[in-house]
DNA sequence: ACACTAATACTAACGAATTAGTATGTCCGT
DNA sequence: ACGGACATACTAATTCGTTAGTATTAGTGT
C-alpha cells in the first residue's frame, strides 16, 4: 500500500533531502558518500530509504539520457517548505503558538556570533510593514 | 528493562509537557481533560504515556498528603530545555548547522506581528557583547 | 561478448511510539 | 463496612522508522 500523505520528513529522510538540497540532484553513492562522512550507512538501506521517499513525493527520480548509468534523485520538497512545517510543528509544541517565543529562546539561549546578531539585525530593518 | 535515556520527547509526550509546563502539576485526569480539548484519548492512554515518561525522567509524580486522592504529575525538563534540544536539532538538520538561518526563515516566511518584530528587536539590543 | 560493478528491488527483522483493554487497588461518601 | 469512581498496573496489538541481506538488472571496459 501507498504510504501515506506526507507529514513531516523522519530524521533519516532529513539527512538525506539535506544532502540533496546542499548538493541539488545526485546519484545514490554520492549520496551514501556524503552520508557517510557523519555516520556508516549501508548503501541498501540509503536505497530502501530513497524508494520510500520516493513513495512519500519526498524526492523524484530524475533519469539521464538513455543508457546511463542510474538515476539521480532530486528534493520535491523545498528546504523552506520543511522548514516551514518544522518550525510550526515547534512553535506550536513548545512555545505556545509563539514565533516571537522561538526567536527570544533562539536568541537568549544559543551563543549567536556579532555577525549572526547583525545579519538577524538587517533582516529586521529590511522586513517592512507587514504584507498582509 | 528501563527506557534508554532521554533523546527527545516524542509527540505525544509534548504534548503532555505542555499541558504540565502551562499548568503546573497536574492529576492524570485534568491531563487527559486537556488533552482532550485538542482530539480525542483515554485515560489509560495517557496513564500509559506517563509510566513511559517517568520511566524516561521526563515527568516526576507528586504524591499529596497521605490519604489524598492519586497523584499529580510534574515536569522534571524544563520547557527552555526541551526546546534546546529541538531547536539544535532542526538548526542541524535544516539549517546546516546556522541558527542565524533559523532565524531568517522564522522573520522571512512567518507572518510577524510588529509588536513581534519590536520584542524581537529589543532582545537584540539587550543581549550585550558576547561572553566568551 | 564477458566479467565486473553499481543501482535497485524484494524481503525481512527489530525497536520505538502509540493506543487501549482488562485487572487491581484505593479513597470517598453513605 | 460497602459500592462506586478513579488512578494506575499489566499486557498486548498495531504501526512506523530504520536497517540491511540477498537477488536481479543494466551499463562499462576490455
Amino acid at each position: 500500500m501507498a504510504r501515506s500523505a506526507a507529514k513531516h520528513p523522519t530524521d533519516m529522510e532529513l539527512e538525506i533531502l539535506q544532502v540533496l538540497w546542499d548538493s541539488g540532484p545526485n546519484s545514490l553513492s554520492k549520496i551514501c558518500e556524503t552520508l557517510r562522512t557523519k555516520r556508516p550507512v549501508a548503501t541498501t538501506t540509503v536505497s530502501t530509504m530513497l524508494k520510500v521517499m520516493q513513495e512519500k513525493k519526498l524526492i523524484e527520480r530524475v533519469d539521464g539520457e538513455a543508457g546511463t548509468r542510474g538515476s539521480k534523485w532530486k528534493a520535491k520538497v523545498s528546504r523552506k517548505l520543511a522548514a516551514r512545517g518544522f518550525v510550526s510543528k515547534m512553535i506550536e509544541r513548545i512555545f505556545d503558538g509563539s514565533a516571537q517565543q522561538l526567536v527570544a529562546h533562539i536568541i537568549n539561549d544559543r551563543e549567536l556570533s556579532d555577525a549572526d546578531r547583525a545579519a538577524i539585525q538587517q533582516l529586521l530593518d529590511q522586513t517592512p510593514e507587514d504584507k498582509t
